[in-house]
DNA sequence: TCCATAATCTTGACCGATTCAAGAAAAGGC
DNA sequence: GCCTTTTCTTGAATCGGTCAAGATTATGGA
């Protein structure tokens, strides 16, 4: 099981969108990014760690933050940054979601933007700001905390 | 100069405001508001317990931290978290505004709701989900650092 | 006015998340 | 296959913030 086979398919994309991207290609990154994938995302470093180490053994929490801030910066995965949480993971799709995140159990949900282009992306701001992106967070409770919560 | 005179005017202020809060009267707590209240909002837990220290001098920083809390907990002062900076504090104006950063230098300008009632407060989520409130951050470059920008 | 009590403040240790630094390992071009 | 440069490992350090315990102090009642 070396080439070819089911097992290997997602490590062999990870490696093509590595090259693509013009950068090397290393087992962690590999694992790091196929970890990143399959996660639903929103995880953070350790927890992402941890699960690369299931795919390619030892792995440095150091050398995971390496590879996130490369893939980052690569365009390939997209940190978001919570109050309150550290810093969590998900797949680049470039089509600036935003979050709701439960204030009981910690959990975090995509939310696609409101209305189309972004109603939040124009602020009233004078001319000389060159507003570059909106990030929403929405707080609240999951339907799960929700229904557990005493008062309603 | 201590029961009247201008300069003890913003003091007799910030007891009141606690005082009316239900909140124990302290130094420390009257310098800490005093400190967030004419700083034009924005500023860390550090900075304000310097600041707080220059009106009633000794002050520890758990201290700042223990009043802050406390202040927001009563409603008097409102903490916001912006992705890589500490947090920031200032005071409560209930309008429930957003915030503007510049990548370039971390400085913060109020935003007021875009929309009069907050076109964000309404994500596209299920039902059960209970949505609190939404926090709009938007990033980009402030009037001088743009003009600093190598391109723009 | 003074006291008792509970809240608050000070000091100092501690923690989680992340970064810095230096040497070892390994990817990729020639 | 080697050499150079990037990347990874290990270990220390930093930053923002919290926990814990004992000393102070604000406030309500005698």
């Amino acid at each position: 099981m070396t080439t070819s086979g089911t097992a290997d398919e997602p490590m062999a994309l990870a490696a093509e969108r590595l090259r693509t991207a013009g950068m090397r290609v290393t087992a962690p990154r590999m694992a790091v990014l196929m970890a990143v994938s399959d996660s639903g995302g929103h995880l953070d470093a350790d927890t992402l760690r941890e699960r690369a180490q299931r795919i390619t053994g030892r792995l440095s929490l150091q050398a995971t933050y390496n590879v996130l801030r490369a893939l980052t910066d690569a365009g390939l995965v997209r940190s978001t940054q919570i109050a309150g949480h550290p810093t969590r993971y998900e797949t680049e799709r470039h089509d600036n979601h935003h979050h709701f995140v439960c204030r009981a159990c910690g959990s975090i949900r995509d939310v696609e933007c409101a209305v189309g282009a972004a109603p939040c992306m124009e602020p009233r701001l004078p001319e000389e700001y060159d507003t570059q992106e909106a990030a929403v967070t929405f707080w609240g409770l999951c339907p799960g905390c929700r229904a557990a919560a005493p008062v309603s």
